[in-house]
DNA sequence: ATTATCTATAGATCTATAGATAATGC
DNA sequence: ATTATCTATAGATCTATAGATAATGC
């Protein structure tokens, strides 16, 4: 793995565990067999090591919104099919995030860093899309002010705390938990039953 | 308000704000107006502060609990209207945590921290009764080795995402979650219906 | 007497920069 | 020549303790 790459993935696993200010970069450089002040070639600060390791557990996800809208438009997949898809797709990118990286997204040191807008940025795409496809789902459904794409994103980040906890997340699991975001949204066991068939044949067209 | 009170709120504030580790005993003290030694009168370290913050976020819902096992044994609520309930009164709480608390109890440096046990162990109170209140609404629904008590806990949390971003929560939006919950669990419209309806009349006897 | 605060500071960090040195590739 | 690392350190913190002083209540 390139130094870049090694640092970043070390970061991930000390920020997730003992926190970013409570991570050194002494830590940080001597967990990947460097000096201190060796990080400092590869980054610019601490902060963008950190941004780094947000990316990483959204982008994924966020790189496949434009070819679910296709598989829409030009492969009639229904909007239950895609919810369950980019819900799928989600758990898969979270389960996958480097050392749980996404448990760093909500840190309150995190929100008031310069160069949080990039990353905030694009968590607003994908929040954009969770709205997006599950406006047909839910229909005229009102949730009190609240987003469906909130309510969403909210219940598919259970998977953060499962790995937290030390579960596995397996196929069975993401497709309980995209279930379980059809379900909220309203969909009847029916429907469910259909997106989720049409999902995992559609899935190979996006990977 | 007690000098104690003040520090435990001001502390609430700035955790939130930056995160614990970037927050000093200096800037606590001084948004209480005192100085930073004087801190250590009232408590023996700066975890021991964080440590009050956090039971805010959830010991108002877990000392309800046994009142909300007697509305079913005694009243005859049904299961449903348990958790419809449940989930009511911990919207209400994360809702009313000062300065929205609730947003550190997954914090990475939070979870290493001396004392950390006492506070899980109230979390792990509230997850059962979750579990527990869930189970018969679910029927045997299986998630994929998630816990019922997990997803919905999860689900719930969406409160603390909604402060940060600074919208209220009203009425309106507790009872949206509390349905959110119910259908999750895959509950019809007509049962959370009635649940609902149930809840209100029964909540002021919690209250 | 007890409770609550203060000043002063020990001791231990931590980040980022400056400038030197080694390794690599043309 | 360029790329990647190193040593050394400036400068700025931060937590917790020691011991003095002020305020309060009997």
């Amino acid at each position: 793995m390139v130094p870049r790459e090694e640092i970043i993935d070390a970061a991930a696993r000390l920020f997730v565990d003992q926190g970013v200010a409570g991570t050194s970069t002494r830590e940080i450089a001597e967990s990947v067999g460097i000096r201190q002040a060796s990080l400092y070639y590869h980054f610019a600060c601490k902060e963008e090591i950190l941004l780094e390791v947000l990316q990483r557990s959204i982008r994924p996800t966020v790189d496949k919104i434009e070819k679910l809208e296709l598989l829409g438009s030009e492969r009639d997949a229904t909007p239950p099919t895609l919810l369950y898809l980019l819900a799928l797709l989600d758990v898969r990118t979270l389960a996958q995030a480097p050392h749980n990286g996404g448990a760093l997204a909500r840190l309150p040191e995190v929100r008031g860093m310069e160069g949080y807008d990039r990353f905030d940025l694009t968590r607003s795409e994908l929040l954009d899309a969770y709205d997006r496809f599950a406006a047909p789902v839910a229909g005229g459904t009102d949730i009190g002010g609240l987003r469906w794409g909130a309510l969403l994103m909210q219940l598919v980040e259970v998977v953060i705390g499962m790995r937290t906890d030390g579960d596995r997340i397996d196929d069975l699991c993401a497709a309980a938990v995209a279930s379980s975001c059809l379900r909220v949204c309203g969909a009847g066991d029916d429907v469910i039953e259909a997106a989720s068939c049409a999902a995992f044949d559609l899935i190979g067209a996006i990977e």
